[in-house]
Parts: C-alpha cells; structure tokens; sequence
DNA sequence: TGACCCGTAAACACTC
DNA sequence: GGAGTGTTTACGGGTC
C-alpha cells in the first residue's frame, strides 16, 4: 500500500470554505448554513470587551457555557476527563482546580485527548469569558485540561499553531490598538463555524458512562434546529449553551450525592442561579417561539428550550451582573430597545414583538399565515409567570436551591411588575 | 482506490 | 540574538 498523499493545500484551496473545518464537511452537505456572518462587528467587540466581568455574579452565558462545554471532555476510557466543578473552584482560569482525573483518572490524563486539535482549539476559546485567546492561553488551556500534553512532545504546539492559521474556524484578532500586551494576536472562533464545530463535538465519542447526558438524539434536535432557522450567531451560541445547561444538569444530579466542600456547593449554585436568571428572562417572551415555529423539533424538554433561549439571547453580549438580569425582565416589556448591535437579540425580538408587526424578531418568518403568531404573543403575563414558575422550579429542584429561587423569582418578578406599570 | 481528515514536522518570516 | 508567534509546505496514517 503506497503512501497517501495528503490533500494539498493549493487544493484545499479550491474548495472554499468547506475545506478547513476539521471533519466537518459533512456538515456543509447538509445545507442550511448560515450566510457569511460579518465578523469584523463582533470580532471587534470582542477585542474591546477585553475587560470581563470576574464576578460571582457574572451572568455571561456563553461563559458559563463554555465552561460547561468542558464538561464534554470525556477520558479516551470513556470518563470523564473535567470534571463539571472544576471551574466551580474559581472564575478564573487561574484558579481552576486540577480536573477530577488527575486524582481519579490518571490513566486518562496520560492517554491522548479524543478531540482533534481543531476541537481543543475551540473548547479553548469558548472557555474563555472574551471568547479570544492568545495561543499562549490556548496553550495553557489544553495543558490544564489534558496534561497529557505535559508529556507529550513539543510538537503539539506547533500543531495548534498549524490549526489555528489553517483553520478557517480561527480568525486572528489583533490586540487592542496602542497596546502591547505580549506578542501575537487573539484569536476567536468564527461564528459562521461554530455549528460545524458544534457538530464536529458531536461526532466526538461521548460515550455515556452514567446516565447517557448528551444523547446523540438531543444534539441532533439542537443542530437540526438551528439549522431550520436562520442561523445566527446568537443561536449557535443558544445551542451550545443549551447542550452545556442539559450536560451541567444531569452531571449535577449525578454529583449531588457527594459532598461538596462549601465553597463548591456556593459556587455551583451560584452558578445554578445564574442558569435560572437567564432562564428566566428568556422564559418570559419566548414560549411563543416554541409555538410560533412549526418547523421545530420538540422532542426535547422544554427546559432546554429555555436554556437555549436563554444563552441565544445573552451570547453575543451577555449580561454582565445579577442586576442586569432583573432588568432586563421589564425590559421584556418594554417597548422598543437600544437595538445593540451584533446582538440584535431575541432580547429584541422579545421586547418589540407587540409594536413590532413585522416582527424582525426573526421568529416573525416562520410564524404561519395569519396571526396565530401574535395571539400567542398575547399570552398573559400571568401565563408566562406560571410558566416561569414551572421551569425555574424544575431548574432548581435540581441543583437543590429552591429556597434561592423563591427569592429570585419574587425579586424577578416584582421587578417586572414594577417595569410594567410604568 | 482515491478523497478527505488529521497530526506532525519543518522551514521561514515576523515581532517582541 | 533568542523566543514566541504565524504561515506555509510536505508527508504519513487513518477513515470512508
């Protein structure tokens, strides 16, 4: 058998924008890509937001779904490679705890990560709060998370580097203007990519050792449905999150048995709030998303519908404290938005859906002939607080903080109510 | 069998 | 000049 040669890059070439994704041209075959996505915008918000919000309280979605997408990392055995609290030690990077194998999986830790660099590269990225890294951080990441790279030949550097400038999921940012902050650039995963990604995780081996999270049926629902939609960054984000909040869960259920040093305990429900709140606000304008769009797939629980919602609405931009969540509730209720850019959110699909006939929500097209749309629109508050109810409790039932979500709730409420009046 | 994916190595240029 | 970074080219193995 004669070597393979490799395909070439002058060919690659020629295959624009299918060819760089690592696995992922299937994916392209399978049509309903989003349209190019002008990166310039968001690329350089992300650049100028390079001051995260490090609090507790951060509710930035993609963040706490990012650190959740860690939770995918399964050992080559099968385990689970990280741990879901790993990052509830800290909030930063810095201070994240060694991953659950080091102390139980060692085998694990020495055997080769099942994700492609490509993979590595993108958990790396959406790990962090600004969703770009230097490739120093990228380093670091991976080192943290498989130290089986500890180990392994330098070369996997030169790998990563390779991937990041080959891989068209990768786009290079540069740093602040006027600032030197180290050498090279950012880099961030395309959003146009992020599905093709998303679905390249799902092709990872994710064997289910305990209870089977992330069932290939789930994912696909998620995948299909941003794919029947248009899709947006903000949906890739929704699903990611949405796959990450569901993950999150049933690890939780599977770890509240254990005792937890208090620490943890605190930060996992802080974390559970902050899942909750953002469920919360989604939970409030978009039940009739759910009912608008004929086309979707519900076989899914509707809590992950919500947490879909949840983060499609905060992913771009995302809220960046408790305060903002509670105010964003009136906000729902509001007519008309600042209409930020990038992030023309379902926040504002919500927020003007009543004035806003057309409905450039985005939901508005695939709301059916007629108004039925609308008349779900209308659905009482009173409705939607029941529903509110009904999710959150689920939500906290299952991280154990009801008590917390009893205060939230009221506190979230009450401020609706207020915004409301006015 | 070939196309494609992925990892790896290496060379080179550039920046700090 | 050295180290780190980014790009490009080339090749081999594996999979479909």
């Amino acid at each position: 058998m004669g070597p393979v040669i490799g395909m070439t890059p002058d060919k690659r070439a020629e295959t624009p924008g299918a060819e760089k994704v690592a696995g992922l041209s299937q994916i392209y075959k399978m049509g309903s890509l989003p349209e190019a996505v002008d990166a310039a915008g968001p690329k350089a918000t992300l650049v100028g937001s390079e001051s995260a919000d490090d609090e507790l309280t951060n509710l930035n979605w993609l963040h706490e779904s990012t650190n959740l997408l860690t939770n995918f990392s399964l050992g080559s055995e099968g385990f689970p490679m990280v741990s879901p609290l790993y990052d509830i030690e800290g909030d930063d990077g810095a201070s994240f705890g060694p991953p659950c194998y080091q102390n139980s999986e060692k085998k694990s830790a020495t055997s080769k990560p099942p994700y492609s660099f490509s993979l590595l590269i993108y958990m790396a990225i959406e790990h962090s709060p600004n969703k770009c890294l230097p490739v120093k951080e990228i380093y670091s990441w991976i080192l943290d998370r498989f130290p089986y790279f500890a180990t392994a030949p330098t070369g996997w550097k030169n790998s990563v580097r390779h991937n990041l400038s080959l891989n068209k999921c990768f786009q290079k940012v540069e740093r602040s203007h006027g600032k030197v902050n180290g050498k090279g650039s950012l880099w961030c995963v395309d959003p146009e990519y992020k599905p093709n990604l998303m679905q390249a995780l799902k092709k990872q081996p994710f064997p289910s050792p305990q209870s089977g999270s992330l069932s290939p049926h789930y994912l696909s629902s998620v995948l299909k449905q941003n794919q029947v939609r248009t899709l947006k960054e903000s949906d890739i984000d929704a699903a990611t999150a949405m796959i990450l909040l569901n993950t999150s869960i049933e690890q939780e259920i599977l770890e509240c048995e254990k005792p937890l040093p208090l620490k943890t305990s605190l930060q996992k429900k802080r974390n559970y709030n902050n899942a909750f709140l953002s469920a919360i606000r989604l939970q409030e304008g978009d039940s009739l998303a759910t009912s608008i769009d004929p086309k979707e797939d519900h076989n899914y629980s509707a809590s992950s519908m919500t947490a879909q919602r949840c983060a499609s609405r905060s992913s771009v931009s995302s809220l960046s404290s408790v305060e903002e969540v509670y105010e964003f509730i009136p906000k729902s209720s509001h007519v008309g938005s600042d209409g930020s850019e990038g992030f023309h959110s379902e926040e504002d699909t919500d927020v003007d859906y009543e004035d806003d006939p057309l409905g450039d929500s985005g939901y508005a097209d695939n709301s059916p002939k007629g108004q039925p749309g609308k008349k779900i629109r209308k659905q009482s508050h009173q409705e939607i607080d029941e529903e509110l109810k009904e999710a959150a409790g689920s939500l906290l039932h299952l991280a154990g903080i009801r008590t917390c979500l009893g205060s939230l709730i009221s506190t979230a409420k009450t401020q609706s109510q207020k915004q409301r009046k006015k």
